[in-house]
Order: C-alpha cells, then sequence, then structure tokens
RNA sequence: GGAGAGAUGGCCGAGUAGGCUGAAGGCGCUCGCCUGCUAAGCGAGUAAGCGGUUUGUAGCUGCUUCGAGGGUUCGAAUCCCUCUCUCUCCGCCA
C-alpha cells in the first residue's frame, strides 16, 4: 500500500512512477475521495468536541443541581448528525482503501523502465551450461524413463498439474529441501520457521495477494482461510501488527512449505513437467529489515539463494526485473534463472524482491528506530531460496547420462544415503 | 462437541453503583543527579492513528482508539447484543 500521503503531497512524482507501469489515472478516484473525507471530517470533528464539552457539561451541572435537559436534547440532535456524517465518511474511506489497495508499489529508481519482460536487464551469469554428447532429454522423459516421477498416476489422484514423485525421486526432492535449509540456517543466518499452510484472509492483504489475486490462490470451502502460495505469506506476516525493536531487527526466517496455486489464466503454458504445479514445494527466505538497509539486504538475499545453485553446480543468470515485469508489492525484483538443457534455455527458478515499506505498511509492521524516536514502517524483503521442484527438474536435466541416470550432485549425496547415481530399478 | 474464565499502553497489570481515566502501579526505555567503576538509589519523561496549524520539523490543538462490530445514553474501558481469539476442565482424535 502506498503512503497516502505521499500521494497527496506529490501527486505528480506518484503517477509518474506509476506510468512506468503502464498504470494511468490510477490516482485521480483517490485525490477526489481524500479531499472530500478531510472536508466530512472536519465536520464530525467539531461536533464530536460540541458533543463532548457538552456531556461534561451536562454532570456539572447535574451535580451542582441545575437543569441540563435543555443542552441533552441539543446533544442528541447533534448526536444523530454525528451518525449520519460517520456514515458517510466510513463509506468514503472504504473507498479509498479499496483504491489504495489495488494500487501496486512503486518501482526503484535502478529498475529498467519498460513495458514487459523483454525490458529485463542481464545483470550477471555463473557457471557453463554443459555440452552433451548426446540429446539431452527433458525432465518429463528423464523422470518417467527412471521410474521416479509419475504424472499419470498424478492425474489419477488429482488432475493436471500435479505430480507423484516416487523413489529416489521423492527422496531428492526431500534431500533439496533439507540441503537448502541447512545451507540457510547455518550458513546464511536464517532462523528456521515451519508455518500454517493455510492463513487468514488478513495475511494474504498484508503481503498483497488479496485483494486482487484472489482467483490466482485456493480458499478454503467454508472459511475465510487461504491455501498459501508462497511461504512469503506466513513469514513476512509474522510480524503483522506488531512494533519491533531496532535491535531484533534483521530478522532473517527461511521456511520450507508446500505451495498452491491456482494457476488461473495460465492454461497451456508448461503443461509438461514439473515447472507449473498446482502443488509445489519451496524454501523461501524472508527478511524484516531497516528501510536504509534494504536495498543492500536485497543484493545479500540474492547471493544468498545464488549460493545454493552454485553448490549445486547449476548454471544461472541474474535477471533484474523491468517495470512491466515487476510484481505487485515489489520494489525491485531479481530473478535467478537456471539453465534447463531440455528447454535449451534459462528458466526461472528464484525470485528476490524488496516491497520497501508496502507490505509493511499493509500489515502494519513497525519498528522504533531508537528509544525515543517515532516509529516507522520496517522494509520486507523476500526470494526463493529456491524452488524445489524446479531444483529436481534441474538436477535431472543438468546431471543427466546417455544411459538414461542421473548423477546425483555431489552436495546432496549425504542426504541421500551416499547415493552417487539414480538408476531405474 | 460440553462447561467455565479472559482479551486494557513496548511488556506486566489496576480499573464496572457509566462522567474529572488515554487510562493507577510496576517493568522496560530516555534524560538528569548521585557514584572510583559496576550495581543500587533519587528526580523527570515515555501510546498509536487520523486531521488542523506550520515551507517542513518541533510545538500547539481537535478527533479516534481499552479484542472486532453493533446498541442503550447528554456521556461507555465500564451496561446490553453479536462475533473473533486465548486459556482451563471434560469428551473425542493424529
Amino acid at each position: 500500500m502506498l503512503d497516502a500521503r505521499k500521494i497527496r503531497a506529490n501527486p505528480q512524482a506518484v503517477e509518474q512512477q506509476l506510468q512506468k507501469r503502464n498504470l494511468s489515472g490510477a490516482l485521480d478516484q483517490f485525490l477526489l475521495l481524500d479531499e472530500k473525507r478531510r472536508e466530512v471530517l472536519g465536520k464530525v470533528e467539531e461536533l464530536k468536541k460540541f458533543r463532548n464539552t457538552s456531556s461534561q457539561q451536562v454532570g456539572k451541572m447535574k451535580k451542582e443541581g441545575q437543569d441540563p435537559s435543555e443542552l441533552m436534547e441539543k446533544v442528541r440532535l447533534a448526536g444523530q448528525d454525528i451518525k449520519k456524517w460517520d456514515e458517510d465518511l466510513k463509506g468514503i474511506e472504504e473507498g479509498i482503501e479499496k483504491i489504495l489497495l489495488n494500487i501496486p508499489n512503486l518501482p526503484h529508481e535502478s529498475v529498467p523502465v519498460g513495458p514487459d519482460d523483454s525490458a529485463n536487464v542481464e545483470m550477471r551469469r555463473w557457471g557453463e551450461p554443459r555440452q552433451f554428447d548426446f540429446e539431452p532429454l527433458a525432465h518429463w522423459d528423464i523422470g518417467p524413463n527412471l521410474d521416479i516421477l509419475d504424472f499419470e498416476r498424478a492425474a489419477k489422484l488429482s488432475g493436471a498439474r500435479f505430480t507423484v514423485y516416487k523413489g529416489m525421486g521423492a527422496r531428492l526432492e526431500r534431500a533439496v529441501i533439507n540441503f537448502y535449509l541447512d545451507i540457510h540456517t547455518r550458513e546464511h543466518g536464517y532462523r528456521e520457521i515451519l508455518p500454517p499452510f493455510m492463513v487468514s484472509a488478513d495475511c494474504m492483504l498484508g503481503t498483497g495477494q488479496l485483494p486482487k489475486f484472489a482467483e490466482d490462490m485456493f480458499k478454503v470451502q467454508g472459511r475465510e482461510m487461504y491455501l498459501i502460495p508462497t511461504a512469503e505469506v506466513p513469514l513476512t506476516n509474522l510480524y503483522r501488527e506488531e512494533i519491533l525493536e531496532a535491535k531484533d531487527l534483521p530478522k532473517y526466517v527461511t521456511a520450507y512449505t508446500p505451495c498452491f496455486r491456482a494457476e488461473a489464466g495460465s492454461h497451456g503454458r508448461d503443461t509438461r513437467g514439473i515447472i507449473r504445479q498446482h502443488q509445489f514445494n519451496k524454501v523461501e527466505l524472508v527478511k524484516i529489515v531497516a528501510p536504509e538497509t534494504s536495498y543492500n539486504e536485497l543484493e545479500k538475499l540474492t547471493a544468498n539463494a545464488e549460493k545454493v545453485l552454485q553448490l549445486l553446480g547449476l548454471p544461472y543468470r541474474v535477471v533484474l526485473l523491468s517495470t512491466g515485469d515487476l510484481g505487485f508489492s515489489a520494489a525491485k525484483t531479481y530473478d535467478l534463472e537456471v539453465w534447463m538443457p531440455g528447454y535449451n534455455d534459462y528458466r526461472e527458478i528464484s525470485s528476490c524482491s524488496n516491497c520497501e515499506d508496502f507490505q509493511a505498511r499493509r500489515a502494519n509492521i513497525r519498528y522504533r528506530p531508537a528509544p525515543k524516536e517515532k516509529i516507522q514502517y520496517v522494509h520486507t524483503l523476500n526470494g526463493s531460496g529456491v524452488a524445489i521442484g524446479r531444483t529436481v527438474a534441474a538436477i535431472l536435466e543438468n546431471y543427466q547420462q546417455r544411459d538414461g541416470s542421473v548423477v546425483v550432485p555431489e552436495v546432496l549425496r549425504p542426504y541421500m544415503g551416499g547415493l552417487e547415481v539414480i538408476k531405474r530399478q
């Protein structure tokens, strides 16, 4: 959520920023209502002031044995007006809230301006894509061939966009989860969290999934609860409605969770394999930090995500998203794209964002910079550290051998009971 | 599922025969004093949101807020209704 006062103080500047995200005129209605709000607010407050002082007067008069009935009648009438104006005000404020909740974050000045992902900027590459002396297969062939991924039975259970992992496939998924959590908690200073996988609508509002993207999520029948589309939601909302102490910052938290996405509007895209699923696993990184440190923290967070790919020996590139490709809550985002031989291309495996105070304002996460100082909103960051299913897909494709077997990356072997090669059993 | 108790400021915790309680007291924190250092002690200060005033800050000022929403009343933390959450006991259950 944007700062209403900031918009009011300089609407043109904010409007300009929003235009970079292909939005225009988003503020007109806000400015109109905002003006009206202050007008009505003035009236209500004046009436309330009268009521407050008069009520005290009534008390005094009664104590002194005077007859306050005339004043009481006046206040009673004022009360009726107050009720009317208050209802007006409530309607206006709901309107403002609705507008504000639907406006995306402003892009950071370092973000390239462009209409869509074509304007994204590649920052760096790591690792060399392997040269195969045979035709590499895609993971949706490798997996079933090894009998470790089963798409047909998954469809029988749950329909399209689900996968059953079997044997060493399941083990590999679990190995990657544990490996990632171990690295981030031991080497990168994150605290492991195991959050609920269902959360309230308030949480979804706090991180920006609601109210705009309801159709992307799975809602629990008969309850105001949703299956989390990413652990970013529970992790960031951990501190919702809290005032943190400066000494508690920064907070680094990480969690493994399954993620549930309706994938509405992506029919026909990535229908094969485990790249785009209704349910997938992810290890997420979230940081709650002091505002002045957040861009430095974004670089560090991105480096943390990169590190696990490096340890796995998976080639990747880092892409800075343009204004046209930026997510709703983000001010700046780096995507990590891993090399996938089956696609002969890089595919997104992580997205690391600085949301600045956008989520903090929605979720009301604040901190006191120093004793006696005014409290202010924290900055929140999140990043995949990284997607598990896509990691497994990348491992299968990058580490496949001519005979159809897959070499287990060395760092994962301790998590696989020492297994070096996954072969068909 | 049944029975009961509760929800107050950064934290703990008073406060119901409705008014002078934004809210006692304590802790924490800040500043000052005291002190060889530390500890202890003494004094003062210390909620948030939204407006107005101001170039902006500070300051001053108004309104709101004692889980949420609604009601009664001239006036509600205090009375009534609904809801949410927490805790205890019983039952059931992984």
